[in-house]
RNA sequence: GGGGAGGUAGCGAAGCGGUCAAACGCACCAGACUGUAAAUCUGGCGGCUGAUGCCUUCGGAGGUUCGAAUCCUCCCCUCCCCA
C-alpha cells in the first residue's frame, strides 16, 4: 500500500511551524523526498516517561507536532518509557531523580496512553514500551551499548557538567539515559525524533547510536519548552505549575487565566491550533496594546478548554470564571457536604469537608480573613455553627462547599 | 585502602548544650491592590489545643546530661584530596 504525501514544500511548512531546531535540514528533505517517491511513510518517534500520572499542556506541544506528521500521512511511534522512566531523565535536572518502581511507572503509563489519544489518532499510532527490549537485554548487550559512547562526550552535557563541577553526585545509571533513548530509536528505526529543546543532547545522541548500530541517523526536531503557569519554570507536574489535559473545564480555564500576560502569545502558538494569520493578529494586538490582555487570555482559556472538553464546556467554564473570580459570586454547583445536626466548630467543618488540610491551618486562615460563611467573612476562629439549612462556606479564593443538614 | 568535609523543615541555607518548631531567602498559602495575572505591601507557613500548653521533627540507632539539632558511640549516605 503505497501512500500519497503532500509535496515537499507543503510538508516542510507544516513541519517547521513552531520548531526550534530541525537538523540536519538536508537529511530531512532527503527523507521526505524519498518517502514521496516510494510511498513509504517516515517513522516519527517521541518518547514519554510516565513519571507522573497525568499529561499536561507541556506534553501536548510535542504531541501536536506528532499529530501534524500523522495528518501528513507519516507513521507516529510513541515510546512509553517504562524502563527509562525508572532511570529518570537527567536533562535540565540538577540532582538525581528519584527512581520509580516498574509498577508505579506502568500505573502511570495507563493514563498516559488514554490521554495521548485526545490528540493523536489511535488507529494510526504505534505505541511501544521500551521494556519490550530493555527487559530482555543481556549484560553483554548492555556493555556493548555502553561501549559506543565516551565519558568525555557525556560530560559535554551542560547539566552533567554543572553537577560534576559543583561536586554533586551523578550516578552511573543516569549516564545510561541518553544511551537508552538512542537505543529506542534503533529499535523502532526512527526517521525523525521529536523532543523539547532541553532534549537536544539525547536526540542527537540517538543519531550516533543509530549510526553505531548501522542505521541511518534520525533527524532531530526540537520544540520550545512550555513555561508553566508560574511564568518561570518549565511546565511540570512536580512543580505544580501545570494545566492537565484531563482537568475539569473550570479548573483548566481558571489556571489559564492565571498565566502571566507575557505567556499569552507562546501559549497560543504552542498549545492551540489557531491559524498563522490569527497568531499574527494576536501578536500585533499584544504589542500595540490595542486589546486588553485579559480578553486575549480569555480567548486562550476558552480555546484550550474547547480543545479538550468541547464548546459547551468552554462556555460554562467561562461563565463560571466570570461569576466566581471576576464578580466574586458563588458558583452554581458547589460540592455538598452533609453535616450532622447540632453545633459544630467551623474549624472542624472546614477540615471535615476537605476545604483545608488541618485545623491549625483553618484557624490561621480564619484569623487572616480567608474564610467566609454565606458571603460574610468570619473573624472568630472559635465560631460554632448549627447547620439547619444549606450553608455555603468559602475558604480562600475559590474553594467552596455547601453544608447540608443531614 | 588512607585523609578531610558534610547530611537541618518543599528547596537553598543559619544554628553548634537551654531563650529552637528551629534565623534568613525561594517556593507556597491568606489578605489588600487589580484587568485575570504579574509586581508591590501585610500576615502566615509541623500537628493538636479557647491565646496557656502539649505532641512529633534537625540522616538512622543507641548513650551522656536536669536538659541535645547542638556532646559521645556505632551505622547509613554524599562530596573532596591522596592511593
Amino acid at each position: 500500500m503505497k501512500r500519497n504525501f503532500p509535496p515537499l514544500e507543503e510538508q516542510l511548512e507544516i513541519i517547521s511551524r513552531g520548531t526550534v531546531d530541525l537538523l540536519p535540514m538536508d537529511e530531512l528533505k532527503m527523507k521526505l523526498e524519498r518517502s514521496i517517491k516510494t510511498g513509504k511513510p517516515l517513522r516519527i518517534k517521541q518518547g514519554f516517561d510516565p513519571t507522573a500520572p497525568d499529561i499536561h499542556l507541556g506534553h501536548t506541544v510535542g504531541l501536536r507536532k506528532l499529530k501534524q506528521f500523522q495528518d501528513l500521512g507519516h507513521q507516529v511511534v510513541i515510546i512509553i518509557g517504562d524502563y527509562t522512566g525508572m532511570v529518570g531523565d537527567p536533562s535540565e535536572k540538577n540532582s538525581t531523580r528519584p527512581r520509580l518502581t516498574h509498577e508505579q511507572v506502568m500505573e502511570n503509563a495507563k493514563t498516559y496512553e488514554k490521554q495521548f489519544f485526545k490528540i493523536l489518532d489511535r488507529e494510526k499510532t504505534e505505541v511501544r514500551y521500551n521494556g519490550e527490549w530493555f527487559s530482555r537485554m543481556t549484560f553483554a548487550e548492555v556493555m556493548d551499548l555502553a561501549s559506543k559512547f565516551t565519558v568525555a562526550r557525556m560530560l559535554e552535557r551542560d547539566d552533567f557538567a554543572k553537577r560534576f563541577a559543583n561536586n554533586q553526585p551523578i550516578s552511573i545509571h543516569e549516564l545510561f539515559y541518553p544511551l537508552m533513548q538512542g537505543y529506542d530509536s534503533v529499535m523502532v528505526r526512527a526517521d525523525v525524533e521529536i523532543g523539547a529543546t532541553e532534549q537536544k543532547f539525547n536526540l542527537v545522541t540517538g543519531r550516533d547510536i543509530q549510526r553505531e548500530y548501522g542505521q541511518e541517523p534520525q533527524v532531530v526536531l526540537t520544540l520550545p519548552v512550555l513555561v508553566g503557569i508560574d511564568g518561570v519554570n518549565r511546565m511540570s507536574k512536580s512543580l505544580g505549575n501545570y494545566i492537565g489535559i484531563d482537568e475539569p473545564p473550570e479548573e483548566m480555564y481558571g489556571k489559564t487565566m492565571r498565566i502571566p500576560d507575557e505567556l499569552i502569545y507562546q501559549y497560543f502558538e504552542l498549545v492551540t491550533d489557531v491559524s498563522l494569520q490569527e497568531l499574527q493578529e494576536i501578536k500585533q494586538q499584544l504589542e500595540s496594546g490595542s486589546v486588553n490582555p485579559r480578553d486575549l487570555k480569555k480567548r486562550l482559556a476558552f480555546t484550550i478548554v474547547r480543545m479538550y472538553h468541547g464548546e459547551d464546556a468552554a462556555r460554562q467554564a467561562e461563565a463560571h470564571f466570570e461569576r466566581v473570580v471576576v464578580k466574586k459570586e458563588i458558583p452554581e454547583d458547589i460540592p455538598e457536604f452533609k453535616v450532622e445536626s447540632g453545633k459544630h466548630r467551623l474549624v472542624d467543618l472546614l477540615v471535615a469537608a476537605g476545604l483545608i488540610q488541618s485545623k491549625s491551618e483553618a484557624r490561621r486562615r480564619i484569623r487572616q480573613g480567608g474564610v467566609s460563611v454565606e458571603g460574610s467573612v468570619v473573624k472568630d476562629e472559635f465560631l460554632e455553627l448549627e447547620i439547619t439549612r444549606p450553608t455555603v462556606v468559602k475558604a480562600g479564593k475559590r474553594a467552596f462547599v455547601k453544608l447540608i443538614p443531614a
